[in-house]
DNA sequence: TGCCATGCATAACCCTGCGTTAACCCCGAC
DNA sequence: GTCGGGGTTAACGCAGGGTTATGCATGGCA
């Protein structure tokens, strides 16, 4: 997880099931670098469990795994209901394996060796298509998702009313420039601001969601310049 | 039961955009075969008309036409909101075409010589994402079979009026995500909302039955954004 | 034909919690 | 010392949303 806020605002989170932990630590540092967080099970089994535990865009799954292997995990989940997409990794060419990959039910299918870039393309193309999940934003430890309307920070869920909704979407939008107040109030109200007080009120109602609740604060005002928002002051 | 219901889906309609007429003849003929049904275009113009005219589960993509070229096709099909699974059947092998389709707006990319099987189970890949929720949705214990008009919960059938199932339809399709209120009207009676009080009655008896009778109630209101449907608010 | 069940629209009621407002307070700048 | 930008707190009004009751259609059925 890189320290600072990303400015990507698409970024899609993918599970590793590869029981080769050589490999799975040099492809999770490329995606990390590409802006792809990479959670890793390094069984069939262990991503199981992960994958009916936690919301993934994509899943990369290995073909051979000891003992549960990926074609019986792809099937499992289909069974299951889960519709995640599956990209099979494999180093197996064949078409009848391919074949079979897909009968499984997996969504791609890329033979090893491959490019890093195609496989980013191709969980960016996958993630894609499932557009309303992959629109998230995102600072530090703070996670606003947006279709599903949730907020979390540290994995933990937020409540927020619409407005302070409304200005935590306006800073994270930002982040981690700054926004002056006149730029959120004019977020909030458009040119009807009601009282020079409303905002300071919503900002204070909005740190204690965000950052009382939280060893470190992450809205910080920068006196004579706005609000921003992210870890370092 | 999912697997089942990724076989029983057929007949994906696609279109071919190809301009070297033999084999185009091939492909069409054999995805015939194959219970998939092919509409043909040999230029890039009279394939954009045609997806903006008909409706397609995936768009087969040649990359090397005349005039405007598949790059081009496809950027100008995401550019217009289309959001059709595109697949780009192309010779060209190297590494930056294919990041270049990638970045055009592809779904997938396969590599001429291919074997038609493949084509074929690549296709069902990208039009069963879409569309294999034709027959079947669910969140959760929820199940709504479409074609034989049932819901059940927790594997007990649930009775629901005609209103009370397009409400539930509707928020199902979106699930997890959220749905104003705005949104359900319209899906309920377009234009021509009855009273701002008609939505939320019948909410109140979709809850009757989706959620009293049961432990964990599903339906969750986010004050100011819309309802959701989903285990957890 | 008349009865009953079902589904829908409408109106009325209540309550929670959100937004606004008006205070007061703190602190650094001048 | 004073002024102003910004933080903190409490009070009030109201809208959004849940609940309940009523009346009117429609359609099946005796």
């Amino acid at each position: 997880m890189a320290a600072e806020c990303r400015e990507q605002y698409l970024m899609p989170i993918v599970l590793l099931i590869e029981d080769d932990l050589d490999l799975a630590a040099t492809l999770s540092d490329y995606l990390d670098l590409e802006g792809i967080q990479c959670d890793h099970a390094s069984s069939g089994v262990a991503g199981l469990t992960l994958v009916e535990r936690a919301h993934y865009d994509v899943i990369l799954l290995d073909l051979n795994l000891p003992r549960l292997d990926g074609l019986e995990v792809c099937q499992r989940m289909r069974a299951a209901g889960m519709e995640t997409p599956v990209l099979m990794l494999t180093a197996r060419d064949g078409l009848d394996a391919k074949l079979a990959g897909f009968r499984a039910g997996t969504d791609d299918y890329l033979v090893k060796p491959f490019a890093l870039q195609e496989l980013v393309a191709r969980i960016q193309a996958l993630a894609g298509r499932r557009s309303g999940q992959a629109q998230r934003l995102g600072c530090a430890d703070v996670e606003m998702n947006l279709p599903e309307r949730t907020v979390t920070r540290g994995g933990q869920p937020l409540r927020l009313s619409p407005t302070g909704w409304r200005l935590l979407e306006t800073l994270l939008r930002a982040s981690p420039g700054v926004v002056t107040r006149a730029t959120l109030e004019a977020a909030l109200w458009g040119d009807e601001v009601p009282d020079s007080n409303s905002l300071k009120v919503h900002l204070y109602h909005l740190r204690q969601v965000v950052d009382v609740p939280f060893a470190l604060p992450l809205i910080h005002t920068l006196p004579g310049h706005g609000i921003t928002l992210r870890e370092a002051p």
